[in-house]
DNA sequence: TAGTGGTCTAGACCACGGT
DNA sequence: CCGTGGTCTAGACCACTAG
């Protein structure tokens, strides 16, 4: 797996950041810098640079630098209004059914893969709180393509996508969603702590990752009475 | 409003494919026939078309050229399953409220700026059907900036955006959304043909274009129970 | 004024697609 | 083989920010 020199630096600049030598707000050295620092042309820094802006993980200023930014929302990716802004203090999440080895469930939505449906599927089931409110209920299916050890690997603050980018630099690349509005079934009334047969907001996600052939397939059950669920996206 | 070489590029490869010089499936001149053609080199050239290719024109491949995309999805804007992939066939759009100014609601969700709110409000209500089946009840408002006339457009095969795009050359950069599911009232139940109080999918947008100041406010309301709402994004 | 990012030039070599 | 887009060099000048 040859990396072209862009890429090269791009990683590099993306690991230090996930490590924490540059925090959110921090300043990246300057164009010039890197140039030396890499022996590159400012052409080749600034397509690296290009690229961690449209991942989200920077953002310029003409005059001043690159900057490290809080990277949530960036890839139009749904979040509970609510979570993201009460990251870690409020936001709680409870297993149900923990990472492990199981079949492909037919609910999995979207069709996997030949590939896919060759390989193991790894599954787990969590049920995510505000404060002492259930709103969502989140059922994960993908294949174990090459991802070793995962089962080991302790979340990162509670987000996969996180533990897929710092210990794997997989990154979310796309998706593609269903949204239905549906009458609450009792179990996922029950965890919600909702009435059976109230509105409940029914989606379904494949997430599409920089990793050939690795999909995250997502059926998620939300109680939106108290928070919304929430989707922005900035070119 | 000087613009620069890239952007004079952009613009003019933009307009002919709006204009359908270069149609769907088409390709555009080869980088170096453009670089001789405007006498400019092919970084210009090549961020020009990387301007084309984020806002979803066209796409390129290694060996064989530029070629004009059809243009859905690519913003992760909502759509309704069945919408685009029956573009112009099966859908049609009936007008509740036609084009008009009007006051600012306070139904408008998330909060205009001042300057949008010092503006005339220009407001319509839609109704979308798939076949003889009411989908969606869509309420738009936004600001009168300079965009004399639109009242005497005839909207681009019924879409407000491709107006936009077409006549204006202002694109969708971004949106902010919220999603809930509720119980239908009884003026929307009865548009969309289904019983009051069935779950219905309501989704607030606030859509940010490439006019400053002028955003795109939205309020939909959706019969999930046919047709889903889709939502896809790649990077 | 010094340093930053934004734009642009005029080349070069490579990888891919089709003839 | 030629033409396409992909990567990269070594410069230049401009616009913005801050001391």
């Amino acid at each position: 797996m040859k990396l072209t020199r862009y890429q090269e630096i791009q990683f590099m600049l993306k690991e230090k950041i996930q490590q924490g030598v540059y925090q959110i707000g921090d300043y990246l050295p300057s164009e010039n810098e890197l140039c030396t620092e890499f022996l590159i042309t400012r052409t080749t820094v600034r397509k690296a640079l290009d690229n961690l802006i449209r991942e989200g993980f920077i953002e310029k200023q003409q005059g001043k630098g690159s900057r490290v930014k809080e990277r949530r929302n960036s890839l139009g990716l749904l979040n509970v209004k609510g979570f993201s802004e009460a990251v870690g203090q409020n936001v709680k999440t409870v297993y149900l059914q923990k990472p492990a080895i199981r079949k492909w469930n037919p609910e999995v939505p979207f069709q996997p893969s030949g590939k896919e449906l060759q390989a193991n599927c790894l599954h787990f089931e969590r049920l995510r709180c505000v404060g002492d409110d259930p709103v969502m209920l989140e059922n994960n299916w993908f294949a174990d393509l090459e991802i070793k050890d995962l089962l080991d690997q302790e979340f990162v603050e509670g987000s996969f996508f996180k533990l897929l980018s710092q210990r794997y630099l997989i990154e979310i690349t796309g998706s593609e969603q269903e949204l239905r509005a549906e009458y609450a079934n009792v179990r996922t009334a029950s965890f919600l702590k909702m009435e059976t047969g109230a509105p409940i907001l029914h989606i379904s996600i494949k997430f599409y990752t920089s990793k050939p052939d690795l999909n995250i397939y997502s059926e998620l059950y939300c109680n939106t009475e108290k928070y919304p669920v929430g989707n922005s996206y900035h070119l």
